[in-house]
RNA sequence: GCGGUAUUGGUGAAGUGGUAACACGGUAGAUUGUGGCUCUAUUAUGCGUGGGUUCGAUUCCCACAUACCGCC
């Protein structure tokens, strides 16, 4: 399905982007940021915090609900909408690639598709193109993703020229099967940080035809100048008309770093997993709210926050749930951490409307101090 | 009153005549297409108190304190 992705605006100091597609859920704006909610929920959090952390776009994962419920139960829910009772905005499924990455040997990464143990009972499983496909198509998600390696970082040139040749003939193949009319597919460009590759699967991606790009294989654990290189290489040869997704990226340093780039969408598990940890996410870094030096601060985690926990629950408050070990802090700094980087990508949006993008950047990073 | 046994950090505890394991907890840190798991660093200048022996004692000896168990 065609998004009807549309540039609203081009920023005259970088390649940043104001834009816009659309779905059945209405018009979507862009450069935005979606939470992640891998089993059909993000977790901690209810539809109504997403909505009142100004959440549109989320995430689920293919693998996983692959493996429970398993993709004919969530079809027979009336698919992933109903199942889990969002209908605030589209949900976009992950094809289940990233768990090449995380859960896969590169032995068991053949042509045909990837061998898998089941993180959950050590099963012997085996994913192809096709069956992501099927899964997503069945899961009824409105945006899905074209199976893909993620393969690690460092590998060799030699390693990752070949997993992206056959992560593009795996795209080639699920796009065959891809049937679900309803349903918007996006291809991956990978080739790690070698320029050559970045391009060549770029290039070669975009000839497939999809209705939007992703670049993955990004912060695997490579330097932060490594990182932006890689978006830098695969930016040039994603057509203007299409949405170009950054997979992973979440760090409100690198997601405005990947706006300036040229970058519309953005996916992290940071704010939800940064809460259940008792991190939240400021203006000027991140803090750390099981410290000891907030036991007795009954101020928000930040003053002008519009977010509902921090117009109603203090410092102190959120500390002591935590070091109780108390559900609810995972719950009210999830709501912070989404709405933080929703609040981050609606300012972002601003700035490039105004042409104030870079200098946001420069103020953005001069405060936001890695504690 | 007499014998015996014990006393190590916030907790449970190991241990040795050469300067205090381990676990939990505490204090910090990591976390980027999610396992809430996890990982990393740090946390007793001191082994009930006071003496003694020794180059050196938490360790051996003596006394005392406290706790528990026997006996009159």
């Amino acid at each position: 399905m065609d998004l009807k992705f549309e540039v609203i605006k081009k920023s005259n100091e970088c390649n940043a982007r104001l834009g816009t597609f659309k779905t059945k859920y209405g018009t979507h704006k862009t450069p935005m940021f979606m939470p992640v909610g891998t089993q059909a929920t993000v977790k901690n959090v209810s539809v109504e915090d997403l909505k009142d952390a100004h959440a549109d776009v989320i995430l689920s994962n293919t693998y996983h609900l692959w493996l429970r419920p398993g993709e004919d139960i969530v079809n027979m829910a009336g698919g992933l909408h109903n199942f889990m009772n969002y209908h605030n905005g589209p949900i976009l499924t992950d094809c289940g690639g990233f768990q090449v990455f995380s859960l896969a040997k590169p032995k068991d990464i053949e042509e045909e598709g990837v061998t898998f143990k089941s993180h959950l009972d050590g099963k012997k499983l085996f994913l192809t193109p096709e069956k992501s496909i099927e899964i997503q198509n069945k899961l009824g998600s409105d945006i899905a993703m074209s199976f893909d390696e993620c393969p690690p970082y460092p590998v060799t040139h030699e390693y990752m020229k070949n997993s992206v040749e056959r992560t593009l003939r795996w795209a080639k193949r699920g796009k065959k099967v891809h049937s679900n009319k309803g349903q918007a597919l996006f291809g991956i460009v990978q080739g790690g940080e070698f320029e050559d590759l970045r391009k060549w699967s770029a290039e070669e991606t975009v000839k497939l035809d999809f209705d939007g790009y992703s670049i993955g294989g990004v912060s695997v654990g490579e330097d932060n100048e490594t990182k932006y290189k890689m978006i830098d290489y695969a930016i040039p040869y994603l057509p203007e008309n299409k949405v170009r997704y950054l997979m992973g990226v979440g760090d409100p340093v690198d997601i405005i770093e990947g706006v300036i780039r040229g970058v519309d969408i953005f996916d992290c598990v940071l704010p939800t997993r940064l809460a259940r940890h008792a991190n939240a996410f400021t203006r000027t870094g991140k803090i750390n709210l099981r410290n000891k030096k907030y036991s007795d601060d009954f101020t928000p985690i930040e003053e002008n926050c519009d977010c509902y926990t921090c117009k109603g629950y203090t410092k102190a408050y959120i500390r002591h749930l935590v070091v109780c070990d108390e559900m609810l802090a995972a719950r009210l700094l999830s709501i912070h951490n989404i709405r933080f980087l929703t609040k981050l990508v609606e300012d972002i949006r601003e700035s490039i409307k105004n042409d104030t993008l870079i200098s946001f950047r420069n103020d953005f990073v001069s405060k936001y101090k890695k504690n």
